[in-house]
DNA sequence: TATGAATGAGCGTTCATTCAT
DNA sequence: TATGAATGAACGCTCATTCAT
């Protein structure tokens, strides 16, 4: 009994941490209006009071949640390394498959996308800060790899050299699905993920079908 | 006194609809739990009360406003005709380019993802209801398009025929993007849909690249 | 049983002035802070809610409660009637007695003090509201019949006649007594405002010792 | 190391005296009960937890605030020293000066009229100190030189005798003035006080218009 | 002695919901 | 059918207080 009421953990250091990741967890599951920060607190096993000696209220709170996890997607993006050496085909493909890889086993990753669309009118610069710190550069690398595939006589000339966010479009997709269905409805990724890199890569080609079997996609441990 | 009467019979009539209306803005806008019914009767020109004379509580009005949305989409969907003299290309090129046509001109059909994502959780049945109603049948028309052309001969044989919601990856790119920058970031509706037939034509036909270019999709006046 | 819970009174044109009343005892008993809005609902007999019915917030409520108890104030003052036909000496007089009898009846009158000191600095246009309308005025007013005096010669020439807040003194003493002693002290009002005007008339008078018994002050029953 | 130590030393003995003099000024300026005590620690600059290191918790820690000042009041009274050799008009016009010089020249002795309007209710236990240590001594004293200015025939007799807290109302309203209007609106305190004393001497007095010119009151460094 | 992380009771405020009219 | 006054549960946030260090 009396351990137990002497129980006031002291940790500084680890507790926004903590508090972060139960906020995303809340906020994600309930959006930010239904969110109690109660329930954040219950869930790091602090009480209400402490949140706040933290942040300041619940939306520097969500702000901040926002931004840790995007960090997470930011900082993934910018280690998906693109070998200049390989074709521009290779570079292509790896790029769209790290992002596979990042967005089927990372359930972060895809939450943010749901934040963003039920919150981002209440929280603009967070959908400003992914358009600038994710969207538009990934955008930008997709482009340089399509023009210079372009150049090397690899991809025939299309509208996709301007509009190289259509590349997102099929994993958005399945990014929306898992947000949508969660478990409830199967989702074979590897072979939509194949699918996908197929399509584009016949639909790319300068030559007729090239004899490219889409490489395997990472397995997903995450559950998608 | 008669006209009186007569518009407030229509009045009376129309009620639930115009609150279905502004329930729907209210809660695309702010999300079922910042919504305030006040607000929806408000913007009815009605008060508080009203909104219960028609709908037992928020909860049932948000359902009936996620249906009356939904009803749009599923009508829109279904009228999307086909006609099976037309070759499979021109078939799964109709289709699309309505499914553009639609999602680019009804804010209406693009919010509903906003709503599915944002409030899906506490409304399952709404999620239920659009996968059965709008998802798998159109999945299973493309399907049936697709295994079609292959059987013709028109697309070469891939994994695409058993992924049919490749075909929504675009178009759910250009949804969410207006969902998500709304009218502070341009973006060429027509290029982009230009693009996306085009570069999946080339990536379905069994003959090299042959001289289809992509029909004009509609001009949106709905300001995507 | 059912009556009781039936009992949702309806009232809306009283029910402000009621809410008023009820806060004005609230804050001058505890402070603007420490009040609770639920108490002053409770002294109504309705629940919370009903406050901010009328009310946007506490700051709102207590900003309302000053202005009405001012009025009361500024009114009163107000109707202190000088007859111009009358000596000097009868008008100040007069004035001074009304005002005795104000502060001496009527508790609200009194404790506008204690709230001014207590919540002006959280409150400063409550104080400049006073000064403009209470103060300022009557201290115009005195001054106008003591330099009056003095032309006539009722009234010698002195420092008064440029500081007529100086007669404001002793009836601000009594009423100090009050908010700090309450019914704990007695005092006696009736001897100390003869002993005030005594002590006044032979200070501005120009002639030794007329023989101007003071009037006898109007009776308290307002139990100071 | 030394220094160190004995600053540490000194420092320690002086906290109370500190938080003491932070408290008044918090106190003073929000109240009781909208005072944080650590807005007090961090005018001494500790942190919360060490203001209940020295007082037990903030009622307490009011009342040493509230003793503390008195002191200052009760031992500046009794300084005032009267000469029983004087006249007792000189004696009367002594003490008011000197009351007049505290009051007009120490901040303190006026923000404590504050606190016991405002928070008197709360700690009448501050009152009953105030009104036994201050203003029933004080009266006591003004009411003895009365008296015996009525038997030597300095004075004529008059209600006076009996209500010797009458004497404080001028100095009372400035000390209002100076607490309600602070720096905002001009006061002059030396006429005041001339005028205060002109009158009274005039009204006291057995003899017509002596010509006793009122001796100038202490210049107010305090910026009333 | 001093700290400051943690607590939790408490209060202001909101808003879905009810109900008498 | 429509109103809107009233309700009261719920929640964000504050802050006095505690206590392990």
């Amino acid at each position: 009994m009396d351990t137990q009421k002497t129980q006031r953990t002291r940790r500084k250091e680890s507790r926004p941490g903590e508090i972060l990741d139960a906020a995303f967890e809340e906020f994600v599951e309930k959006g930010f209006a239904a969110t109690r920060v109660e329930d954040i607190a219950e869930r790091v096993g602090v009480t209400k009071g402490t949140v706040y000696v933290y942040f300041k209220d619940k939306e520097a709170l969500f702000d901040a949640t926002a931004r840790n996890v995007g960090q997470w997607l930011f900082t993934a993006m910018d280690q998906i390394h693109l070998d200049p050496a390989t074709s521009c085909r290779d570079q292509l493909l790896t790029f769209l498959k790290e992002f596979y890889r990042i967005v089927a086993n990372d359930r972060k990753s895809r939450e943010i996308l749901r934040l963003m669309l039920a919150e981002g009118r209440r929280f603009p610069g967070m959908v400003d800060r992914h358009y600038n710190e994710f969207f538009e550069p990934s955008c930008r690398r997709l482009q340089g790899i399509v023009k210079q595939g372009i150049l090397t006589g690899e991809f025939r000339e299309s509208n996709v050299q301007d509009m190289p966010e259509i590349f997102f479009g099929p994993s958005l997709l399945m990014t929306i699905w898992s947000l949508m269905f969660e478990e409830q409805r199967h989702f074979n990724i590897e072979r939509y993920v194949a699918a996908d890199l197929d399509l584009l890569m016949h639909g790319l080609a300068t030559r007729p079908a090239a004899s490219l079997e889409p490489i395997r996609p990472p397995s997903s441990q995450d559950g998608l």
